[in-house]
DNA sequence: GCCGTTTTCGGCCCGACTGTTTTCAGTCG
């Protein structure tokens, strides 16, 4: 629900800035934003609290608010169906192109009658775009390049698979002579669960010879833009990288800048003009003079606020929090001990259990629990009560040739349908960590599906509930549940949520960690690691609980493990 | 249309880049 309403708020923002009416289409953006990243449905909030509750909802005020009600109660917004009317394109499709916004929409539509991407594509192979005015032969290469990137990456890449890539990049940046510092900034610095780009910030002595060498880099395809502060390229891995080099004394407010996100920065922005000041990409200025610039620190101190850390900033409570110097001590990412998800090779996973207990060692870590999938899971080579007491005997054996990691006995264990579990009470009674997750019918209503994983939650043995959500980035949307409720009942019955760090998953999402936090409920940050180089993905899951707000006290697995295993039911 | 350390009216971030622009409109982050 909150998805459909948000598009609309999102067509309706488009829509009225082609009518060129100034503000209207950042309050319906703001409050599209808004919507989409809410916790819980609107409907609920609706029908919970009417329309004075959507008004309580941030940015949504009488006017969206209204047509919030309309659309729930009649399916439609006559507004919007009245402004689509003139002009039915395929509105956030084609916005979504790189370089097309709503005036190009606009023209596009008039000129050409283009209405779908497919058509816009037709057109732009045609030629037809060149004679466009604002287009022309380059923008119409540009729009072509855009579509392809498209339909090949859906336009977002995931971070944990491009970081080796990325840190290698910034590495060799700052390897070279000049260079003093080099910061990854964009969505990637604020742990977006995809990111667009990679955005690149640097401070150096010589702007032209860093430029230069950027763009001769191995890993480039080709070069979009070599300006005189920025270089812009495609790297051979089909995502575009943007160099900003800067000078020193402006660094703190271009890695502000270029982190974002971009409400975060308005509201800044804002708070420094109130205060009769100017804050750009190059400084805090009074007048003509600047008063702070060097380091985030000094910018966010001069606007009266404590620094707040990258994966809060998206303008959502951080701000107020960091005048009030309330900003919490967020969990930090060598703050986990020990990982409580990890399959081997008795099941899916790639590896002997002797083999993770080694690379579990090197990494550092103190504990993991060998979790593989149960007998329902046929195609994952699920375990039976049976098999499952074998490998304790080879847990044991391990834990014997690698005594510095403790293995702890534990169980991925199948929610089945009915919400009953896949093993009987006697074997789960005799498991450290019992993790439970649904793997099958998960196409359930959501009432359904709510209800099954709540009894199988209420189960005096299930620890941990896996992946919440069942949803993998690009791949598959989280199956229908109730957050609320689930989050509801885990308090309740003292069960853990897990943040998964696998970089495909990432789930509890950063909105329901928040949510989960509010209602008291305790985390576990798990890699769901099949291979021991899996470890390493730790670093996305507390990005994510980060992002939700989460401190070290919240996530059970930053304890020593006995004291960890006494937070579990 | 939204919102309040300029609080119920009068503001709303800001600069860079691009194209065909001879002074500006559109887009982006």
């Amino acid at each position: 629900m909150n998805g459909e309403i948000a598009a609309m708020l999102g067509e309706l923002a488009v829509l009225y800035d082609i009518t060129g009416v100034p503000f209207k289409p950042r309050a319906f953006e703001r409050a599209s934003e808004a919507i989409k990243c809410l916790g819980l449905d609107v409907r609920d909030i609706y029908e919970d609290g009417g329309i004075e509750a959507l008004e309580r909802i941030p940015g949504v005020g009488k006017g969206i608010a209204d047509r919030i009600e309309e659309y729930l109660r009649k399916g439609r917004i006559a507004e919007l169906m009245r402004m689509k009317k003139a002009l039915p394109v395929d509105i956030l499709g084609i916005t979504a192109i790189e370089g097309i916004g709503p005036k190009t929409l606009a023209t596009l539509y008039r000129s050409l009658k283009i209405r779908t991407i497919a058509q816009l594509e037709k057109a732009a192979r045609a030629g037809k775009l060149a004679s466009v005015r604002g287009i022309g032969v380059r923008g119409q290469e540009r729009i072509l390049r855009a579509l392809r990137y498209l339909q090949r990456s859906g336009g977002r890449a995931l971070p944990g698979l491009l970081w080796p890539q990325i840190r290698s990049v910034a590495d060799t940046i700052s390897s070279w002579p000049h260079v003093k510092q080099v910061e990854v900034v964009g969505s990637f610095r604020r742990m977006q669960e995809t990111i667009g780009d990679i955005d690149l910030l640097a401070v150096s002595r010589d702007t032209d010879d860093t430029l230069r060498r950027f763009a001769a880099l191995p890993q480039v395809r080709s070069v979009y833009k070599h300006g005189r502060h920025n270089v812009l390229v495609r790297l051979r891995s089909d995502i575009d990288a943007d160099l900003w080099v800067v000078p020193e004394e402006s660094y703190g407010a271009a890695c502000i800048a270029w982190t974002g996100d971009k409400a975060h920065n308005i509201r800044l922005r804002s708070i420094a003009k109130k205060k009769r000041c100017l804050l750009d990409d190059f400084g805090l200025f009074k007048g003509t003079r600047m008063i702070a610039g060097a380091t985030e620190r000094d910018v966010y101190r001069a606007l009266g606020m404590e620094w707040i850390p990258p994966e809060l900033r998206r303008d959502d409570g951080e701000i107020e929090a960091a005048l009030e110097h309330r900003i919490p001590k967020l969990i930090g990412y060598e703050d986990v001990r020990g990982d409580l998800q990890v399959q081997s090779d008795w099941s899916d996973g790639e590896q002997s259990i002797l083999k993770l207990a080694r690379a579990a060692e090197a990494v550092g870590l103190e504990y993991i629990a060998i979790t593989d999938h149960t007998k329902s899971l046929t195609i994952a080579h699920g375990l039976d009560a049976k098999r499952l007491r074998k490998q304790w005997a080879e847990i044991d054996r391990v834990q014997k040739l690698v005594p510095r990691v403790k293995l702890l006995k534990g169980s991925e264990c199948d929610i089945k349908k009915d919400g009953s579990l896949d093993l009987d009470d006697a074997t789960l009674a005799a498991l450290d960590v019992v993790g439970i997750s649904v793997h099958s019918a998960m196409d359930l209503p959501l009432r359904a599906q709510t209800e099954r994983i709540i009894r199988a939650m209420e189960h005096p043995q299930a620890h941990i509930l896996f992946h919440p959500t069942g949803r993998l980035l690009g791949r598959r949307a989280p199956y229908p549940v109730d957050m609320r409720a689930i989050i509801a009942a885990a308090k309740r019955t003292k069960t853990v949520l897990e943040v998964n760090a696998d970089p495909h998953r990432l789930d509890l999402m950063g909105e329901h960690v928040r949510m989960a936090l509010e209602a008291g409920v305790r985390l576990a940050i798990n890699t769901d690691a099949h291979h021991g180089d899996q470890f390493v993905n730790l670093r996305w899951g507390i990005g994510q609980a980060r992002r939700g707000w989460a401190r070290a006290g919240d996530v059970v697995n930053t304890r020593r493990w006995r004291d960890m295993l006494k937070l579990l039911k």
